[in-house]
DNA sequence: TAAAGGTAGTTGCGCACGCAACTACCTTGG
DNA sequence: CCAAGGTAGTTGCGTGCGCAACTACCTTTA
């Protein structure tokens, strides 16, 4: 319970200054959530409705959000030639380049606020409660 | 690192779920944060600043919150005759009754959602992790 | 005690999001 | 082959939130 209670009051406020730190940079965490699934992703793009999904995003809120970083050059977007329904979400080379510079101040930010504070035991406890949890919430709902 | 994608990842899904829960007797999460806050308090009444902060709401965003669970009558604004500034929330004996009613139920979710789940060494490695985030994010800052 | 500054709560505004409806486009079954 | 139904993405609308400005009210200081 007081598992809980943490969980419930610390998290907000964790996220709240991540996405402080990462405003520094000028950008939001859903942005650079954004940017970083395309950069993992083979040929640096995803199907929209991938991406959403990867992003918990509904398809309007990502085609939302895709408005923003397309307009800053970061991605584009691309048709897809078979089935013509479908978009693509692309990763422009500035968009990489931008998130190549950005990801490791961020990760040190990561580091400073929650892995530097725990020990080994707490991470991999860590690691696997969020591991069960979401696998609980995938099988029965 | 895995801990933190977990993280990201999974907090919103379970958020989500938990939400959808309450959902079922017909509120959100954030009024249940309300409610449970003012019937933890003494007197079921709380200064409208010091619950802002508990629920990590600016001030304008409980003033909105507020305006629901007074509509449904689960709580009433009290002014302070000492300090004519401050008001109180004050939890009614509706609002009381209905969350007893309800707590149980929220309580069983986050138990097979979460607690179920995970071992005895990994809630409490859960517990003193988010403990340990939360002494960082308020020392240095 | 009058002026300056701080604090509590509300309101105007803008933003990000989800839902539902819509369009455009496959896909499947008769 | 064509109609019925499903899927991808966008748009209209409503909601919840934060920020900044505002009002009302202490509190401090000279």
């Amino acid at each position: 319970m007081r598992a809980w209670r943490g969980f419930v009051t610390t998290s907000p406020d964790l996220m709240n200054a991540i996405e402080r730190d990462l405003g520094a940079f000028g950008l939001d965490a859903g942005d650079y959530q954004l940017l970083a699934m395309l950069s993992e992703a083979p040929d640096h793009r995803l199907k929209m409705c991938d991406l959403a999904e990867t992003l918990r995003l509904s398809r309007s809120g990502l085609t939302r959000r895709m408005d923003g970083v397309v307009k800053a050059k970061y991605v584009e977007r691309i048709q897809d030639k078979d089935d013509r329904r479908v978009s693509f979400a692309h990763l422009t080379p500035k968009g990489y380049m931008f998130l190549k510079k950005i990801a490791p101040l961020h990760l040190r930010d990561v580091r400073t606020r929650v892995i530097d504070l725990l020990n080994d035991q707490e991470i991999k406890a860590l690691g696997s409660a969020f591991a069960k949890i979401n696998a609980g919430l995938r099988s029965p709902d």
